[in-house]
RNA sequence: GGACGUUUAGCUCAGUUGGUAGAGCACUCGCUUGACGUGCGAGUGGUCAGCGGUUCAAGUCCGUUAACGUCCACCA
């Protein structure tokens, strides 16, 4: 019998009798259709909030649907940990820095560290009532997830769609590696545009730039062919200033006419269009930046120094020598790192790259394959697409991240795939026995590591064992997964590598859905970070003083994909809730204990009436949960359990529940038939949400009952269409209730006292319905005569 | 600069195929109703951002403007 209920002991209990029964597990023999959920293994970065629960909270729910409909649910659980986030982190953490570390000992710093955090994780999806099968857990530098990502690699060099070359590449010299077009931000700087003489035939030629530290990098001047200020200066040369050498004066369609002089100067690098201007016209390169972020040894007056301390310095030199025409100030957005929020420099460099520029079309046409909800994020990938300008640059000169098995012949440099057979191979702790095709047999290793989203793309393929030696491989049935979820800020990277990845690996797309999610934010465009100190309290604090029941019920509060805000109010509104479920729970149950639900019974007209509505309101929540509409789903619950069946069927159903001697059995057994299956499929309905409670009162009133012994094995089944005569009916007599309440309510009298006379306006074809309802209205309402009147 | 999204009650938001504007919170008034006062009942409150169009009929469709948000681009 219900008495009390204690969230902090009732939770724990009842993930542990799911835990115990083993319910979540996925049954690769079940002859049940699969519903496999590609689910982001979140980076390991040690900043755990409210966003995190919102969004996977969000997912799982759509998991537990699919359980609850019947489906063989494949929901595993990953962690990504490889790569530079962790690294970052330790450095943060233990004040150090990855490079000065032999590798083993930051590779064992890295693993202690992430170990932590993905406990702290798990522990906390747990906390929560996750329903994932923690049998599938993986993580991105696990064996498995290594070898999958080597082989990925190796064959995609092997079919020529992934390549090595020396080229200028995205540059951090705050992380000292490469990096790729997706994992670039952009910032506004306050900054100085300056304008510099170039000597033309000893006349100065006014040229406008951001980056004067570039100066002895510059490789030529463009103009504009089509302006007539400069015609005469095309195929001179001019004189770089402070450095005094030569470089041509070319033209090209893209320079501007209105921007600085309309004279603008090819530096390697100062962005993109010189490095396609140096490609276009075949200019030379001259090293001015090194790896570090420092002027070469190489560049008179400013060797050594900072870009910003060159910059100083070099117009310092233009001014003393009367070069420099005048200074303006600008703000201008330029591109940083999303991990460390420094701009980037392009530098020359050797990297591996995944071609992903030729296959554009197969790409975009992928999208189109997918069916995103909602729909519009599909603009984002869409987006992303058509701009991409860099091929995906993979490798990184990092350390704790899945190696490349490669080496390189030290003679002719051709480079050695290692053999699939012996993967996962760190390169740099194996030597190849092997004889190049020029006939040397000394190789050297390469030391790089792939880019972190190199591997989590391949979490499908992770996921299905792809082509895995031991034989685990279940790709046939897992291919391609039903849905991937995750946060709308990561369509560029983890939706479109993994889509890339899947097309060029098996042809086809790796999901059928994908479903978006939006953000929690502090307030109105403020993202929650702790840098903001505007993190609310963290999500183990939240689950601890609020339960996670009522944190999950918040979290689906929502319209899927829109971003939200977080206030203690709505987790009030949650809490009500589930007070509220619980009374009504405990109220119903007292009247079921006599109840044996094989007993034959005719339902009454009003007791059909709410068992029809419960089950359109199941048809409904089936129809939104299908669409990913989370938050419509629970409101179309909250509005059958709050208003139809509390606060109008039970009212009015509960004279003859308690009253059986004056209103006989068999009209009791069928308020207790009405209340049995409404009651039970509630329970199941919200088992989607608050999964722990509905459990608690489904064990104490329902598992023996039923012969089901969990919630998530009592499957949610509605047969047929609604029965809207059965409804309407229903609604007929929710009016008539509501004139007698509103009578009583202006009159500032009880709802207990008794009303004289009532007439109920009423069509035809429900009066002999009210006729064998009249007992329920006459008690609910107090009324001592009733009469109808026939519309 | 381009694209996408948002704009509905004081606040947070629902409004499916065009057919008389909805919920929760807040507010007002009332009710010790044999589960729940964390409740129940009844109310107050909206030119659906502006303008123009299609239609018998527009919150809903089309065009346009504005504000806000986001993504992308620009970065000489």
């Amino acid at each position: 019998m219900l008495d009390k209920y204690d969230f902090r002991t009732a939770e724990k209990e009842m993930q542990k009798l799911w835990e115990d029964k083993d319910v979540y597990r996925f049954d690769p023999d079940s002859p049940n259709k699969i519903y496999s959920i590609d689910t982001p293994p979140p980076t390991v970065s040690g900043s755990l909030h409210i966003g995190h629960i919102f969004s996977y909270t969000q997912a799982e729910m759509v998991a537990r649907f699919r359980k609850f409909t019947g489906y063989n649910v494949f929901y595993p659980f990953g962690f990504d940990d490889n790569g530079l986030p962790t690294e970052r982190l330790v450095e943060k953490e233990e004040g150090i820095k990855a490079k000065d570390l032999p590798r083993d000992v930051l590779y064992e710093k890295c693993m202690k560290t992430t170990a932590k955090y993905v406990e702290e994780f798990t522990n906390l999806w747990k906390s929560l009532g996750f329903s994932v099968d923690w049998n599938l857990r993986y993580e991105t530098i696990n064996e498995r997830s290594r070898r999958i990502s080597q082989k990925s690699f190796i064959r995609l060099a092997k079919e020529g769609k992934a390549y090595v070359k020396e080229s200028p590449v995205l540059w951090c010299t705050e992380c000292q590696t490469s990096i790729a077009q997706a994992e670039l931000d952009s910032a506004d700087i306050k900054s100085t545009f300056n304008y510099i003489y170039f000597m033309v035939d000893g006349e100065p030629l006014t040229v406008a730039t951001t980056r004067p530290e570039l100066l002895y990098g510059v490789v030529c001047l463009f103009v504009n062919p089509e302006d007539e200020r400069y015609k005469k200066y095309v195929g001179k040369k001019a004189v770089v200033p402070v450095f005094n050498y030569e470089v041509p004066i070319l033209t090209d369609e893209i320079v501007s006419l209105e921007k600085g002089t309309g004279v603008v100067m090819c530096a390697t690098y100062g962005d993109q269009t010189d490095v396609e201007w140096c490609e276009k016209h075949n200019l030379p390169y001259r090293k001015v930046l090194t790896p570090e972020g420092r002027l070469d040894e190489s560049v008179p007056y400013v060797a050594g120094m900072s870009v910003y301390g060159a910059r100083k310095e070099l117009l310092r030199l233009l001014e003393e020598q009367g070069l420099l025409e005048k200074v303006e100030e600008l703000v201008h957005t330029v591109q940083t790192h999303e991990r460390c929020g420094k701009p980037i420099e392009i530098l020359p460099s050797r990297q591996w790259y995944i071609d992903i520029l030729s296959h554009r079309d197969l790409f975009a046409e992928a999208g189109n394959k997918i069916n995103w909800y909602p729909t519009f994020m599909k603009n984002r990938y869409d987006v992303w697409v058509e701009n991409l300008k860099w091929d995906w640059c993979i490798s990184r000169q990092r350390y704790f991240g899945v190696p490349f098995p490669v080496w390189y012949c030290k003679k002719c440099g051709k480079p050695l795939f290692a053999d699939e057979s012996i993967l996962p191979v760190n390169p740099l702790e194996y030597t190849p026995e092997a004889t190049c095709e020029c006939g040397c047999t000394e190789f050297v290793p390469e030391s790089s590591v792939l880019d972190t989203w190199a591997t989590s793309s391949m979490t499908p393929q992770i996921n299905a064992h792809w082509e895995e030696p031991d034989g685990t491989d279940i790709s046939e049935t897992l291919a391609p997964m039903t849905m991937r979820t995750q946060a709308h800020e990561i369509i560029r990277t983890w939706a479109f590598y993994t889509i890339a990845k899947s097309l060029y690996h098996t042809g086809e797309v790796p999901w059928r859905d994908i479903m978006v999610c939006g953000f929690v934010l502090a307030k109105k465009g403020e993202k929650i970070s702790k840098s903001k100190g505007n993190a609310v309290k963290s999500p183990p604090q939240l689950v601890e003083e609020f339960g996670a029941d009522c944190i999950r019920y918040w979290a689906a509060n929502t319209k899927l994909g829109t971003d939200t805000y977080f206030s203690d109010d709505e987790l009030k509104i949650a809490k009500r809730f589930l007070t509220k479920l619980w009374n009504a729970s405990k109220f119903t149950l007292t009247h079921l204990n006599d109840y044996d639900k094989t007993d034959a019974v005719e339902l009454l007209p009003i007791d059909k009436w709410i068992v029809e509505r419960c089950k359109q309101t199941m048809r409904r929540c089936i129809s939104l949960l299908n669409e990913y509409e989370i938050g419509s789903a629970r409101h179309e619950i909250d509005d059958f359990f709050w208003k139809d069946f509390c606060d109008y069927y039970v009212e009015i159903s509960k004279e003859r529940l308690y009253q059986p001697d004056i209103h006989g059995v068999e009209a009791r057994r069928s308020g207790q038939a009405a209340i049995y299956y409404c009651l039970l499929n509630i329970l199941k309905m919200y088992g989607v949400f608050v999964p722990h409670m509905t459990e608690y009162i489904y064990q104490d009133a329902f598992a023996a009952k039923e012969g089901v012994d969990c919630l998530p094995r009592n499957l949610w089944s509605v047969d047929g269409e609604d029965d809207e005569e059965a409804i309407a009916f229903g609604e007929c007599v929710k009016a008539a209730i509501s004139e007698v309440r509103k009578f009583k309510s202006e009159n500032n009298i009880s709802m207990k006292a008794d009303v004289e006379s009532m007439t109920i306006v009423t069509p035809e074809k429900f009066k002999a319905a009210f006729d064998q309802t009249l007992g329920d209205i006459v008690a609910c309402c107090h009324a001592k005569e009733v009469k109808f009147e026939i519309q």
